[in-house]
RNA sequence: GCGCUCGUAGCUCAAUUGGAUAGAGCAUCUGAUUACGGAUCAGAAGGUUGGGGGUUCAAGUCCCUCCGAGCGCGCCA
């Protein structure tokens, strides 16, 4: 990995011109600006201070040093600005990314072996199974699928799980207000309003069972709606189910011996106070009944069984939800850290620049469904991928639904359809792509052609930040920038015709392939699909 | 009131987690095609990073403070 051997020689510079003693972290990253090489290190001013020396003066020293003895690969070694010493790449280690990438495909392009032998959970969506998952839920799908998608292209085995609040008076309610559909009645007055139910209850059969009918239906709802946007799940949980086989029970006996539990004004409280929240919880109510928290805590106490390593993906309405369940995973003798809890902020909807109200009088909120089938899956993914989940995001319909420039998405997959076209192009004029290996990629020298190599030449380093950052906005951005790449050079450079030789030609075949290898690759990563044309 | 998350171009968002002149897209203005999809490309203009103070070689990023926004503060789920 040239990244390795550019410290190596930082280090051996260091160690050449007497600083002692080498720093063990020697800070090598990718400048802004392009004339600021393709690596750049901070070395000289993190060391001036305590080495005694200017840090210009030093960065200049290692630059000469470094340009006299070049590392492999690497065109020219210069220094710039307070001290900054910058590595130029030569156009040869660019064209190597070609024959990386077309050796190993979109699904091995990118990989990376660290996360190798470990299984990591990630939970997200758990919607209530008592009406279709709405639109609130819709970034929470989106970007705990892409980071089980990155957590893959990483290596790691990925658990997605998706868990069902099937048990308590929700589901009670829920059952009471199908029923009364049914009879043709309005629901109670703490029932379920939504007009959803009327649909449900005239597909109801009449001898079902409204409760066990009307769960599996909403089952099978969410799980259709997941799977229309390439979102599938390993694991169903069922909450109930932790009744059935004593999980939950076993979960309060764990805490109790472990001295977190107490009992109070006839309830049974955990004492989440001693691990970091800001008061302790009852987990069983003075007329027995358990609070929401208690079969949470069993949850994931039973998920730490099948992995050390949890994330899970909340709305931002949860939140102060977060120290109780680190707490309670703490008292349980598990690592805090080992659970990590990302929140997603909300999302507002527009239309045409107006606000889309989230729910109706009727109780009937927009559905994950009704947003899918207004901007498409693809669409949609990115577009709530594009962004952080850090921040609150605004999404405007009518714009994401439209097949135009504005919208990332279909730039992104044109550059990809424009790819396939050339090599359709080319193939119908009769030319046969040679094999790579008697191909000369050298004689890809123009601008816009290292441009894209370039781009390529840094997604594998930008796969693993994104994977470790948990971060999929970073791949969508890289996307926009490498499809920026293509088009560039789909405008100035012709694969075929007038003017490009043969051998220019085949080299350029290659190119695009490489190219469209890496769009495929990214655009995998958001679970968005690769069109052969638009 | 307390807590969490935020505040960056007219709009929607980035910024390699403390690095160089804060970058893209849209919108605005100006250009480019006898050839692979012009659904494209090139250029211009647009900023006191909410205000103020501090930390250091270096701050949008860290600390303090004020202003503003969203969300949350139950023996509900």
């Amino acid at each position: 990995m040239i990244r390795d051997q550019l410290i190596a020689a930082l280090a051996g510079a260091l160690d050449h011109l007497g600083i002692a003693p080498v720093p063990e972290n020697i800070g090598l990253e990718r400048p802004a600006r392009r004339e600021h090489g393709d690596w750049s290190s901070n070395i000289a001013l993190a060391v001036a201070k305590t080495a005694g020396r200017n840090p210009r003066e030093l960065g200049t020293e290692l630059a000469e040093h470094l340009d006299a003895n070049r590392p492999d690969g690497v065109a020219k070694v210069d220094v710039a600005g307070p001290g900054f010493v910058n590595f130029h790449l030569d156009d040869a280690s660019l064209h190597a990314i070609i024959t990386t990438a077309v050796a190993e495909g979109p699904a091995a392009f990118g990989a990376h072996t660290v996360g190798a032998d470990q299984v990591i959970n990630v939970e997200f969506v758990s919607a209530n199974p008592n009406k279709p998952v709405h639109a609130g839920h819709a970034r929470g799908a989106c970007y705990g699928d892409s980071i089980a998608r990155l957590f893959e292209k990483c290596g790691y085995e990925v658990q997605r799980e998706n868990y069902l609040n099937d048990r308590g008076t929700q589901m009670q309610a829920f059952a009471a207000s199908l029923a009364a559909r049914k009879r043709g009645e309005e629901p109670a007055e703490d029932g379920y309003h939504g007009e959803y139910l009327i649909d449900w209850a005239a597909e109801m059969p009449d001898d079902a069972d409204p409760l066990e009918w009307g769960r599996g239906h909403a089952i099978a709802s969410h799980r259709a709606t997941m799977s229309s946007v390439n979102v599938e799940f390993d694991i169903w949980y069922s909450e109930r189910s932790m009744v059935a086989d004593g999980k939950i029970d076993a979960a309060l006996a764990d805490l109790g011996e472990r001295g977190a539990l107490y009992e109070e004004d006839g309830a049974t409280w955990f004492r989440s106070s001693d691990f970091g929240d800001e008061k302790d919880r009852v987990l069983v109510r003075s007329n027995g009944e358990l609070t929401y928290f208690a079969p949470d805590i069993a949850y994931h106490r039973d998920k730490f069984s099948r992995a050390p390593k949890l994330i899970n993906v909340w709305g931002a309405d949860h939140h102060g939800y977060v120290a109780r369940m680190k707490g309670a995973m703490q008292a349980l003798g598990h690592d805090r850290d080992e659970l990590e809890i990302i929140i997603t902020q909300l999302v507002r909807l527009e239309r045409g620049g107006e606000s889309v109200k989230m729910s109706g009088r009727a109780g009937d909120m927009v559905t994950f469904d009704d947003i899918i089938a207004e901007a498409g899956p693809d669409a949609a993914r990115f577009t709530y991928l594009m962004q952080s989940v850090d921040t609150e995001q605004t999404i405007d319909l009518e714009l994401i639904a439209q097949k135009v420039m504005d919208n990332p998405v279909f730039y992104v997959q044109m550059a990809h359809a424009r790819i396939r076209s050339i090599q359709s192009k080319v193939a119908d004029a009769g030319v046969a792509t040679l094999p790579i290996r008697d191909v000369d990629l050298s004689l890809l020298t123009h601008e816009r052609e290292l441009a894209v190599l370039r781009e390529l030449h840094e997604y594998p380093e930008l796969v693993a930040l994104a994977a470790r950052e948990m971060a999929p906005h970073k791949v969508a951005n890289w996307l926009r920038q490498f499809a920026a790449a293509v088009h560039g050079f789909y405008h100035d450079c012709y694969v075929m015709g007038d003017g490009v030789s043969a051998e220019l030609t085949q080299a350029r075949l290659w190119l695009v392939e490489a190219a469209r290898i890496g769009l495929v690759s990214g655009l995998d990563l958001l679970g968005v699909s690769s069109p052969d044309s638009m």
